[in-house]
DNA sequence: TTTGTATATCGCAATATTACGATTAATATT
DNA sequence: AATATTAATCGTAATATTGCGATATACAAA
């Protein structure tokens, strides 16, 4: 075996290269995309009825929200016997910042030449 | 076999919520964050030498290349024996306005409660 | 202390993704 | 025509991701 197939090769490529890749791919997921959005709409964090909004079990929510989390974008507390969930506003600010950069680079010198 | 595992269930997903996680997919890898750069950067569009630039194999990067190019984000023209892409302009900022919709949701009511 | 409730973790099945060698296809050069 | 160059595609190996049933854990209520 010569080499790792299936594994990305990060090591070849920038930090900022890497930070913006794993930032895209947690919204590489709908479900996570619909986690974030209703814990945007519900100010208050109560968080349970994620699992009856979405459609999906409890245990994939869960795993969702774990990524979710290790990347910092989320916090739990438990409350109880449930967790509360809400945005990490400073990192999501900071995701922000790092995406923005790379959607809002200077496309007028693009010649389209195609 | 009850369920076909492995598969996002996209269909309890609303359109928005698909786009998304589409386009935001597309980023998920570094090395097309790193092609995407390349091709801002020469805003000339030659583009054999991407394989050289990255340091992964021609067969790869053709195959990163053919996501670009079916999500619309690059296009790609004959030039004689290479062939020449370049960042497609409308797309791009289709999909600015997309995510930015979703990156920019009203932060200031979170109340931080974790 | 037993029972219920909510969430996390384990283990597994199945599909998806990443990477590349070998080959093919298409044009350029000699 | 024969050869070289460039990029796409095929086939395959290996890891990653998605999803969920079963189970474990932690706290609340009876």
């Amino acid at each position: 075996m010569k080499q790792k197939m299936g594994l990305a090769k990060t090591e070849i490529f920038s930090d900022q290269q890497n930070e913006i890749a794993s930032f895209a791919k947690v919204f590489g997921h709908p479900a996570r995309v619909a986690i974030l959005q209703h814990l945007f709409k519900l100010n208050t964090c109560v968080c349970g009825d994620l699992v009856s909004e979405i459609g999906l079990a409890q245990p994939t929510i869960s795993q969702h929200l774990k990524e979710l989390k290790l990347l910092g974008l989320i916090k739990g507390s438990v409350e109880g016997t449930s967790v509360c969930y809400c945005i990490n506003t400073e990192k999501w600010h900071e995701m922000k910042e790092i995406l923005n950069q790379f959607l809002n680079q200077d496309i007028s010198k693009q010649g389209d030449c195609c």
